[in-house]
DNA sequence: TATTTGTGAAACCAAATAGTTGCGAATATA
DNA sequence: TATATTCGCAACTATTTGGTTTCACAAATA
């Protein structure tokens, strides 16, 4: 079973849900009000970012507090990080050809 | 049919074809030389970067070649960007930690 | 012209995925 | 104690995914 990061936040639900407890921490039920799924699915989605470490648990009582844990997260701004230039070139080109087009239209 | 750049990051052998045609661009041969699959699976996979818009042909004969765009990455920086003071603040909350560790040690 | 080369696309298959339903365990409450 | 709440886990299902095999088409080459 492949649990990893970037599998991890392929997801829109996941994505979703750690985008909620990075603000707070929650319970699968809390969470699940949140979204039109099921607290049991919404439970599996914790289960697969628990396994990769995005999320860890605190029990307190019958209640279990999903907290986002950012560390992983380093291994996609590591992926990414390389091609940043790339875009931000790019965009730099593009505000090249409009200023080209500026130019001419004077 | 889901195709957004987060999808198709979640997969290595993509990861691995972006980070290579990011060097140099390829055509789907020369591609699937580096792994260890058929032409045609990489050629599946270069499909789902096109639809994304990571990737964009080129043909020059009969060969096409395909061409890093890093454009749509960013979608994937505006994400993971606000949670990277997180884990900066959780890396320094380790160094106090070790910094405790060697204190005490003395 | 006939053949080889480079390619995308379709058909098919096994495995993974996201979801549901139905438990049982543990904690809280009447 | 009896009941309700919160939750994880297992079984099952439909869909998606990554891969292979096969095919057709266009460009290069003999």
């Amino acid at each position: 079973m492949r649990r990893d990061v970037f599998q991890a936040i392929a997801d829109p639900t996941r994505r979703a849900i750690i985008a909620l407890i990075a603000m707070q921490a929650m319970t699968p039920n809390a969470l699940a009000e949140h979204f039109d799924t099921s607290r049991q699915a919404v439970s599996k989605h914790l289960r697969i970012l628990t396994e990769c470490q995005l999320v860890k648990q605190e029990q307190t009582g019958r209640e279990i507090y999903y907290h986002f844990n950012p560390g992983q997260m380093k291994a996609v701004a590591d992926f990414i990080e390389p091609f940043r230039q790339m875009w931000e070139t790019k965009f730099d080109q593009l505000d090249k050809v409009l200023s080209t087009i500026k130019k001419k239209k004077r």
